[in-house]
DNA sequence: CTGCTAAA
DNA sequence: TTTAGCAGG
C-alpha cells in the first residue's frame, strides 16, 4: 500500500505536546480501514449492533477523537473522492486479496480457528458506502469537520497543509510526501503517547535526501505506486542512487518501454492532483445529546462510555481558527 | 484501537 | 501506582 520509501527515510520523533494546539488533516479511508482491521474480537468478528450493522470504525472514532481533542489536537477527516482512472489495476488487485482472505476467514471462522480467523477477517475489511455514511454522522455530530475531496485524500489533505488550513497531514503512506505535504505524522493514536510517533518534513526529508520533490517522485514511480508498477528491483534505496547518479529519467524511459500506462500521468497525479479548494473548515460545539442517541439508541453503546468519550469534547471551541498556533 | 479491570 | 489482558457492540 502506497509507495515503499521507509528504508531510506529517518522520522524525527515527536510527541503529543509537539501537536498541542495544532490541526491534523487525517485520510479518513486510511484510518477507517485501520479501525475496520483492528477492532475486532478474538476470533476476527467485527463489532456489530444487535441488527449486524459493523460498529467499528464508530468505536475508532469516538474513542481516537475524544482523546484528541483533550490533547488539544484538532483534527480533520479528509474523505477520497473520485480516484484516478489509473489506480483501478490496484483496486482490483486489493479486492481480489480481500475476496481470497474473505473466504479463509469465514472458512477458519466456521472451524472453530479463531486465531487464523482472525489474521484473515483483518485482510478482509472494506469500506462499505455505509461505513463511510456512519462515520460522516458520528464526526458532524463530534463538531469535527470533515472535507470531501475531488481525487485522493492524501492529495486533498496535502493541500490543506499548503493551504494553511492545517499543521500536518495524518497518515500511514509515505505517499502525501510526493503530493507535496509539508508535514507528515505516522502512527497518530493515543497509545503512541512515547516512542512511535512519527514526524517527517517534506524540505528536510528532500534536503537529507539531496533530491528535489521531482526526484522523489521519479524515485517513486520506479519503486512503484497506486497508480503503476515499478520497475523490477527497484526500491527504495537503488531509487535513491539513480537519482544522485542522474539516472532517473532513463530508467523511467526504460520502465515506459515495458509499461501499458503513460509515465508522464502519473507524474501528473502527484504534481498537479485535482483538489477541492471550495471547503470550509468549522469546529461545531459537540452534539451531545445527538451522540447518545446515534451510538447508545441505535448501535448499542455503552451509555457510561459514550458519555465519559463526549466529555472529553468539551475542548473543541467553535469557530476558533486553526492558523493562530504557528502565525 | 481504546478503556477498563484484575493482577502485580 | 503501573501493567497486562481482555471486552467493547
Amino acid at each position: 500500500m502506497g509507495v515503499k520509501l521507509k528504508d531510506i527515510i529517518e522520522p524525527e520523533s515527536i510527541s503529543f505536546k509537539d501537536l498541542e494546539g495544532r490541526t491534523v488533516s487525517i485520510d479518513a479511508f486510511n484510518t477507517l480501514f485501520q479501525f475496520l482491521s483492528t477492532i475486532r474480537q478474538r476470533d476476527g468478528r467485527p463489532l456489530t449492533d444487535e441488527n449486524g450493522n459493523i460498529t467499528s470504525h464508530l468505536s475508532g472514532i469516538l474513542y481516537r477523537n475524544s482523546s484528541m481533542v483533550e490533547k488539544d489536537i484538532k483534527p480533520i477527516y479528509i474523505f477520497d473522492g473520485k480516484a484516478p482512472e489509473l489506480k483501478s489495476e490496484t483496486q482490483a488487485k486489493r479486492r481480489e486479496v480481500r475476496e481470497e482472505a474473505e473466504k479463509i476467514y469465514k472458512d477458519a471462522l466456521s472451524r472453530g480457528d479463531a486465531e487464523k480467523a482472525r489474521k484473515f477477517a483483518m485482510r478482509s475489511s472494506k469500506l462499505s458506502p455505509e461505513i463511510i455514511s456512519s462515520s460522516k454522522k458520528l464526526l458532524t455530530l463530534m463538531g469535527i469537520p470533515y472535507v470531501d475531496a475531488k481525487g485522493e485524500g492524501e492529495a486533498q489533505a496535502a493541500y490543506l497543509v499548503q493551504n494553511g488550513d492545517a499543521y500536518a497531514v495524518a497518515s500511514q503512506d509515505y505517499d502525501c510526501l510526493l503530493f507535496g505535504a509539508k508535514r507528515v505524522v505516522r502512527n497518530l493514536a493515543v497509545n503512541s503517547n512515547l516512542g512511535n510517533l512519527e514526524f517527517y518534513q517534506l524540505d528536510k526529508v528532500l534536503r537529507e535526501l539531496d533530491i528535489t520533490r521531482e526526484e522523489l517522485i521519479d524515485m517513486g514511480i520506479l519503486i512503484g505506486t497506486d497508480f503503476c508498477d515499478g520497475l523490477k528491483g527497484v526500491g527504495a534505496k537503488t531509487a535513491l542512487k539513480l537519482a544522485h547518479k542522474g539516472q532517473l529519467k532513463e530508467k523511467i524511459a526504460e520502465l515506459q518501454k515495458e509499461s501499458a500506462h503513460d509515465l508522464d500521468e502519473v507524474r501528473e497525479i502527484f504534481l498537479n492532483h485535482n483538489v477541492n479548494t471550495d471547503y470550509k473548515i468549522k469546529w461545531e460545539k459537540p452534539q451531545k445529546d445527538k451522540i447518545i442517541e446515534f451510538l447508545c439508541y441505535e448501535h448499542g453503546f455503552s451509555e457510561d462510555r459514550v458519555l465519559k468519550a463526549s466529555d472529553k469534547l468539551k475542548n473543541l471551541n467553535s469557530s476558533q481558527g486553526s492558523l493562530d498556533a504557528w502565525f
